[in-house]
DNA sequence: CGCCGAAGCTGCC
DNA sequence: GGCAGCTTCGGCG
């Protein structure tokens, strides 16, 4: 197998930030498409199911927006929670439409 | 069901 | 050292 194929994203790792974001975002890069992912399911995974929080402020930190699936990342009542990147949550809502995730 | 306040975690000034 | 933030939970009406 090919290791660029592998790499079609961003390296996270070369990107500067904590081991805490890193821990997010690549998560976030490991959920398949149509999939999508609570801030507390999210934080669990990365070993803090307390720092919903945190998490939700890492994922917005990151530094690519489009190329990190932080529109995947819903809150626990499976609504939107909230969108720092270009467009606001409206942006978020018309990527998880297009990816396939209709919001009831 | 909807609103309010408090809690636990990180990143930055 | 302290504040604010893409949240979460519990209690109350």
């Amino acid at each position: 197998m090919n290791m660029k194929s592998f790499m079609k994203k961003v390296d996270i790792e070369k990107l500067k930030g904590t081991d805490f974001q890193k821990k997010v975002w690549r998560v976030l890069l490991q959920i398949p498409k149509g999939e999508i992912i609570t801030y507390k399911e999210l934080a669990i995974k990365i070993g803090r199911p307390r720092a919903a929080r945190a998490v939700g402020n890492a994922v917005g930190a990151n530094p690519f927006p489009i190329k990190i699936p932080c529109h995947r990342v819903i809150c626990s009542d499976g609504k939107i929670g909230g969108y720092s990147g270009k467009g606001g949550v409206k942006t978020k809502r018309a990527l998880l439409k297009k990816e396939g995730v209709i919001m009831l």
